[in-house]
DNA sequence: CCCACCAACTTTTTT
DNA sequence: AGTTGGTGGG
């Protein structure tokens, strides 16, 4: 830890940084430097203490200096080390002010993490430097910015669930269903189409207006776009589409973002899509003349950056990123603006870091074998110094449980063994494949924690409590008000409700003006009393947070309480007598606690500030480096993380490639990726685990091992259970590799299923018979069980073993068993299928 | 307007 | 399997 007496240390790094600044650290063309332009001569020698440690290709991409460079970075080549270098370089060498430089991630943790590495090599001197996602610098901009574009500086951000909702509304209004048009179709439409910059009017132009179903869609998208529009509020497409338009319609405004930005850095840029694409090339254009005299007369400071023309040339840009890890394809990502990055910008510089430093060589063999069946790319070979390491072990369960109770046994192994919970990850393809890993792992007392997934900011009574925030913060935001007026019951109804939308539109007021004067509506006292009740709690609370109010602004958790209070939303869970209303309260009284950490980082945080940082949460930022338990992720979710050991889980067909990317184009290529970043994402130790029948539906069915599997050499697994071994079990399947597999030919796949069998492996370790789906179903309750070491117990899949110790208190009481067949076992007391003898 | 019961659908990945 | 949405009686 560097501690400067002038820095700031208590700076809130884990924060994420959305705290609308003004344009501190900005010193305009007193700053070092011109940016892009500034050769290499008036720079300080090179700070040897910053380089140190890199190889020579790293070295030439952090201190490279030019209008365009691309670091093709494959994984694990210390792409981070070299960007925060560069940034750091530019500050040092007083190349560039902080606020010159704008770093783009792709998660919020990845910039908390790179703003963490930059001020440890710099002292902390990283103060109005922008390292953020774009989705959060866009954010940022269009709060700036949004009086110009027809919006207040607190829009609500609408998230993929409240686009959804809102769908949800306008397709059955518009019985578009009767037409075929599902919710989750139709945002995917929407979305594609604002990834693509295509707006409203301009796809109306183009589209076949014969077409019932191309006009109804219009009719959708219109009436999306309208009610997006009175809410005051953006969906998550919206952020960056809308920046690039006022970029577009506004060259001045945009003139104050390119002469600001002259440093900006992409991560991930494989995964950028062709709006963000675009908000690059925004930024990175060239200030014309006759606007960089406007910016002058306006007192901007920027003579020194002009050239001989007069115009202010474009930023520096550094991308980063390697095309064998794209895997947002389904979200627009489109790989060309890497490819063609060369061509997109002329002179470019190209730099390839090839050196691995994470993974063993066997673990980067395994993932160049997978990746060479790629036909359309650059190759590429990652290699490693650090040797062999171990082999990668192969298991095929007979269920997903039996799978599950692998990956645990394992990771039991691995931690008595020396290895930290927190250094081990389980990945998978889909979300749902969580619940068999968390069964077993609740019943092994095995700590670990899910990412991502159903999301803390997506249960229901978080989003209702969230919605009176955001009715208070955006009072345009109906879907909002909608969501709150009948919750918690208080008898407003979709009849009352459908009234109040009504009033509002005949007499050309706001929803929330309307709820205001529900004494003229007519309604049963009790309805008005209610409505009005609700109107008086919100407008007390817009009052709290008042810049103008005299008594000052309250605090967001002051404000959230008061709502929560005045509401009864708690006070209704806690008294419910549904069971799981007590953990709705209790998630309640966490988004309490949220709201004040959120003030302890962010002494200066507004209450829209609050909501800003909510709607922009990633499954990724959740991780917690500091919890002891091991990391359950998507394989989407494990992109740029790294393990010490992983366990891939899942990887068969219709899983890994997943069932519904068959039918698009690049949907296998782009699925082998995925595998791809899973197995780098391992640095010592790599489990690739599947199952020969899986549950999905509540019906159990056969699974296939992938045909990935087969492209790693099977001289680098090692099978403790392959799955040419595992068949048997109802005996009308082959479960072996060469099994008929659509598109695979049946005279090269033979030498697949010979090669398991040489492979070598073990038998079964445990009897079949005890093993298929035994794990659902079972409510226990062993609270009274009293066990004390040298206890024998017998366990319904275990068989009988002796309590060695006992740990842990109440609900969270763990018992440690030596098993006379499967060994030693650690139990949740609780919950296990366990006898005393 | 509220609640209880039954039918249908889910599961691809996410900022 | 579990949740969500629709229907019908109170």
């Amino acid at each position: 830890m560097t501690s400067l007496p002038d820095a700031p240390s208590s700076s809130p790094s884990s924060s994420v940084p959305i705290i609308l600044d003004g344009w501190e650290g900005d010193r305009g063309d007193r700053g070092p430097g011109g940016g892009a332009g500034a050769g290499r001569g008036d720079r300080p020698g090179p700070d040897e203490r910053l380089f140190a440690g890199l190889n020579p290709q790293q070295r030439e991409a952090a201190e490279y200096r030019g209008p365009a460079l691309l670091i093709v970075a494959g994984a694990g080549s210390g792409k981070t080390s070299v960007l925060t270098r560069r940034i750091a370089g530019l500050i040092e060498s007083r190349e560039a002010w902080p606020s010159q430089i704008l770093a783009i991630t792709f998660t919020n943790k990845a910039a908390n993490e790179m703003r963490e590495r930059v001020e440890a090599l710099l002292g902390g001197r990283a103060q109005g430097m922008w390292i953020s996602t774009f989705h959060s610098s866009c954010v940022r901009i269009l709060r700036r910015e949004a009086e110009t574009i027809g919006k207040t500086a607190s829009f609500t951000i609408y998230d993929s669930g409240d686009t959804r909702a809102l769908l949800k509304r306008i397709i059955k209004e518009l019985d578009a269903d009767t037409l075929g048009f599902t919710v989750a179709g139709t945002a995917n439409r929407i979305s594609k189409l604002k990834n693509e910059l295509t707006d409203l009017e301009t796809h109306a132009r183009n589209a076949n207006l014969s077409d019932p179903n191309e006009v109804m869609f219009l009719e959708i998208f219109r009436q999306y776009t309208r009610a997006l529009r009175r809410a005051n509020a953006f969906d998550f497409d919206d952020l960056i589409a809308e920046t690039v338009y006022l970029f577009r319609a506004f060259p001045k405004v945009a003139a104050l973002y390119q002469r600001r930005f002259r440093h900006i850095l992409v991560d991930e840029y494989q995964d950028t899509n062709h709006a963000q694409y675009a908000l690059i090339r925004e930024l990175t254009m060239p200030i014309a003349p006759a606007i960089a005299d406007e910016l002058e007369a306006q007192g901007q400071h920027v003579e020194r950056m002009r050239d001989a023309v007069g115009a202010i040339p474009g930023a520096s840009l550094t991308v980063v990123g390697d095309s064998d890890q794209s895997i947002y394809a389904f979200r627009g990502a489109d790989i060309r603006n890497i490819v063609e990055f060369e061509r997109d910008f002329p002179g470019a510089k190209v730099v390839l870091l090839e050196q691995n430093y994470r993974s063993t060589q066997n673990i980067l063999s395994a993932a160049n074998a997978v990746i060479a069946n790629n036909f359309d790319r650059k190759d590429k070979r990652l290699w490693t110094a650090v040797g062999d390491g171990d082999k990668i072990v192969g298991y095929t369960g007979y269920s997903g449980h039996d799978e599950a109770q692998f990956v645990a046994d394992e990771i039991e192994k691995l931690h008595a063994a020396g290895m930290d919970y927190k250094d081990i990850a389980v990945f998978y393809r889909t979300n749902a494949q969580t619940r068999a890993l968390e069964e077993i792992f609740i019943r092994s007392a095995l700590p670990y924690k899910v990412m991502g997934g159903t999301k803390f900011y997506e249960r229901a009574e978080i989003k209702d409590a969230m919605a009176y925030l955001i009715s208070v913060a955006n009072p345009d935001d109906i879907l909002a008000l909608r969501r709150i007026l009948n919750t918690p019951k208080r008898g407003i109804g979709p009849a009352t409700e459908t009234q109040l939308a009504s009033y509002a539109e005949d007499n050309g007021i706001s929803f929330r003006d309307a709820m205001r004067d529900a004494g003229s509506l007519g309604l049963g006292p009790k309805v008005t009393g209610a409505i009005l009740q609700l109107s008086n709690l919100l407008d007390e609370a817009a009052a709290k947070i008042d810049p103008a109010n005299p008594a000052g602004v309250s605090s967001v958790p002051d404000v959230l309480t008061f709502l929560l209070d005045g509401s009864g939303l708690l006070e209704v869970l806690r008294n419910s007598r549904d069971p799981q209303d007590e953990a709705r309260a209790e998630n309640v009284d966490e988004l309490v606690a949220v709201t004040r950490e959120f003030v302890r980082n962010n002494p200066d945080g507004t209450l829209v500030d609050f909501l800003t940082e909510v709607s922009l949460v990633a499954a990724a930022d959740e991780i917690d480096d500091s919890s002891g338990a091991v990391s359950l992720m998507t394989l989407h979710t494990a992109k740029g993380l790294e393990y010490d050991a992983v366990f891939l889980t899942g990887v068969e067909e219709d899983l890994l490639p997943h069932r519904m990317s068959a039918n698009e184009p690049g949907g296998p290529a782009e699925e082998r990726r995925l595998f791809y970043v899973g197995i780098t994402r391992a640095k010592k130790r790599l489990f690739l685990s599947l199952a020969m029948t899986r549950a999905q539906f509540g019906e159990t069915a056969v699974a296939m091992p992938s045909r990935y599997l087969q492209e790693i050499p099977a001289d680098l697994i090692d099978w403790r259970q392959s799955p040419g071994a595992a068949n048997g079990r109802g005996g009308t399947q082959s479960r072996a590799l060469n099994a008929r597999r659509p598109g695979l030919g049946a005279g090269d796949s033979g030498r697949w299923n010979d090669s398991f069998r040489a492979g070598g492996f073990s038998k079964p370790e445990r009897p079949k018979a005890e093993w298929p789906n035994r794990v659902t179903g079972q409510v226990r309750d062993n609270s009274d069980l009293e066990l004390v070491p040298g206890d024998r117990i017998r366990h319904t899949d275990f068989g009988e073993g002796r309590v060695t110790a006992v740990t842990g208190e109440g609900a969270k009481r763990v018992a440690h068993v030596q098993f006379e067949t499967v060994g030693a076992k650690k139990l949740l007391i609780k919950i296990a299928p366990i006898d005393k003898l």
